[in-house]
DNA sequence: ACCTGAACACCGTTCAAGT
DNA sequence: ACCTGAACACCGTTCAAGT
């Protein structure tokens, strides 16, 4: 294990300035935030910028990394409060929210569940596929979720309802209503089902 | 009714310049291919672009108008050929691939079934919805597809499909599986189901 | 009525010079 | 070792001048 070296003071408060601002920037425009005008905001140059953050989508995981966490520590609360299968479509709905409301949070969600996504051994990616695994194999265990799922294919699906939610209006007010279709189904129900 | 004033011979001969360039530019580069560079393989100066196009929307609908067409055509064949639940199901998976294949066509199709899209009454949306709307009616009335479905809502969740699709292997290899799963849905099938 | 292309504003990225 | 900010390339958009 090669030794961390400390950052030098003044590399390490451009660093955190940075990050604030890149925070900002991201809730107010959104993923495609001018970077030149994050440096600006943080009294940084532009080459300090590229410097700590080489592309945008590490700047993007470094500002999200707290929701990611977030996200994670989400699902071991909904696992000791609720049923596996309660707990599952809790915490899919709670990432379908997050993916639509949180401005800049949707691309990234995407690249952490994409297949070969650079974001997927990140922490901001292990997170959220690690809560994914725990939830789905105690529901496919309990015998309420389809046996030959893959919770990256859940996470994917989530992903698409987000989708199709958006489309709907914009906020998530279809969000339960179209993760219901999804896990009941788009065919007629079971009289009594 | 205001007559349409027939193009000056120039005039006509540059927007099929345009269009041609902006097929061509949308198929290599995707939505976002420059507008400069549409102009110049046109051979045309900028201004006679947003003349013609005021819009990147305008374009990229003028674009890919032949590929909605194509796709409501494909309805009614499939309508004839098929049942009814048979024909929506071919249906929304040769609409999911060509949403993750032809380049550029995601988000005019995502626009087209979006709140308050611009494309809504366009051609290409009203095509899309239209064909939507008959084969989703005909597979409520066989009784194989839930009653409380508006046919737009059906357009949306494929979108969420294709976005899914999209992220499992970029190409739609998973299109037919995830479709499946939307129309089973994701709790273990019955016995004999 | 339509076209051209220069002009402007904005952004991402690099790099020489500085500390 | 790190920072600054000018420089470059590229793009979208507008508009005065031209036919």
């Amino acid at each position: 294990m090669p030794q961390v070296r400390p950052m030098r003071a003044d590399a390490r408060r451009n660093y955190e300035r940075l990050l604030k601002a890149a925070v900002a920037a991201f809730a107010e425009h959104g993923e495609n935030a001018s970077l030149d005008d994050i440096a600006k905001r943080a009294g940084v140059g532009a080459g300090t910028l590229y410097r700590h953050f080489p592309t945008r989508q590490e700047l993007l995981e470094a500002a999200y990394v707290d929701h990611f966490q977030a996200l994670g520590a989400r699902a071991g609360e909904l696992a000791r409060e609720l049923s596996p299968g309660e707990a599952l479509m809790a915490w899919l709905n709670e990432l379908c929210v997050a993916t639509i409301q949180v401005r800049g949070l949707k691309s990234l969600l995407g690249s952490a569940v994409a297949d070969g996504g650079s974001v997927a051994r990140t922490a901001c990616g292990a997170s959220v596929q690690g809560a994914a695994a725990r939830l789905v194999e105690a529901a496919q265990q309990e015998g309420v979720l389809r046996a030959d799922l893959e919770p990256i294919e859940v996470l994917r699906l989530a992903h698409g309802v987000a989708t199709a939610s958006e489309l709907a209006d914009g906020q998530g007010r279809e969000i339960q209503r179209y993760l219901t279709l999804l896990v009941e189904g788009l065919r007629p129900q079971q009289a009594g089902g």
